[in-house]
DNA sequence: TCTTGACATAGAGTTTACTCTACATTGTAT
DNA sequence: ATACAATGTAGAGTAAACTCTATGTCAAGA
């Protein structure tokens, strides 16, 4: 299947703009019609998908920028989008690991309020 | 113990520059001494390590401003501040699952990466 | 044929969170 | 007394990632 901008915008929900704008910074390449306009396929779909993940993960658009040019190129660079995964996946793990210890800390700080109201409730008495 | 913007600068891995914008943003008010010098305190040692881990758990400045002015407050707010907190701690959590399952698929992805290079190069055996 | 809606490009504007510059003031060591 | 390093304010500049505006094209329905 084939995409125009407004459709394939709503499948990845992604607003027509910034479609535009990941397309000119070379993230994605879709294919053109006979009327210059974008058709954007399945493949593209699922790209965009990955990119989403990239992004959601702390990956700037550079960085994917440069991991969409070595999918272009094709099997000469696969090792390389592999090391850069591999890289992505230790900076995911330490990313997760610190936010597991500020969820720790924050559940403190909420006990430390629960017994605050408590004690302030109680001088009220 | 009172520290001038350059030391608590250190303490805090903040930047000079930082710490005056945090406080025109109205997250921080630390102390002036005669001079009009910021004198940095203990309990403004502890505050901006709060600060840090809401900031880094994706809290906007605008509302760990509104934190702070809560804070200022005082015991009156105790109650709503700790609302914030339990808020936050449910985005959090939502945080860290949706993480978690990118992570899953990232390694999806490297073990596909893994099979590829490993069919290419047999292929040119 | 005329209008309308989706699409095209180029470039300007926005938001967030800093980060830096210019210039004045002050405390301290020589 | 003077030099200098740290600090002060006000305001400009930066980077990232959008988001919007102006203007033009084009295919399809009334």
């Amino acid at each position: 299947m084939e995409y125009p901008i407004g459709e394939f915008s709503k499948l990845t929900g992604l607003g027509i703009h910034t479609l535009r704008y990941y397309e000119q910074e070379g993230l994605i390449a879709p294919e053109r019609n006979s009327s210059n306009r974008r058709c954007y396929s399945d493949k593209d779909l699922t790209w965009i998908e990955f990119i989403k993940r990239l992004k959601d993960t702390g990956m700037p658009i550079k960085e994917i920028k440069h991991y969409a040019e070595l999918r272009a190129t094709g099997d000469p660079t696969l090792s390389e989008r592999m090391e850069m995964l591999v890289q992505h996946r230790q900076a995911l793990d330490e990313q997760i690991a610190q936010l597991q210890e500020h969820k720790i800390k924050l559940d403190e700080k909420i006990e430390f309020y629960r017994n605050e109201i408590e004690r302030v409730n109680n001088t009220n008495l």
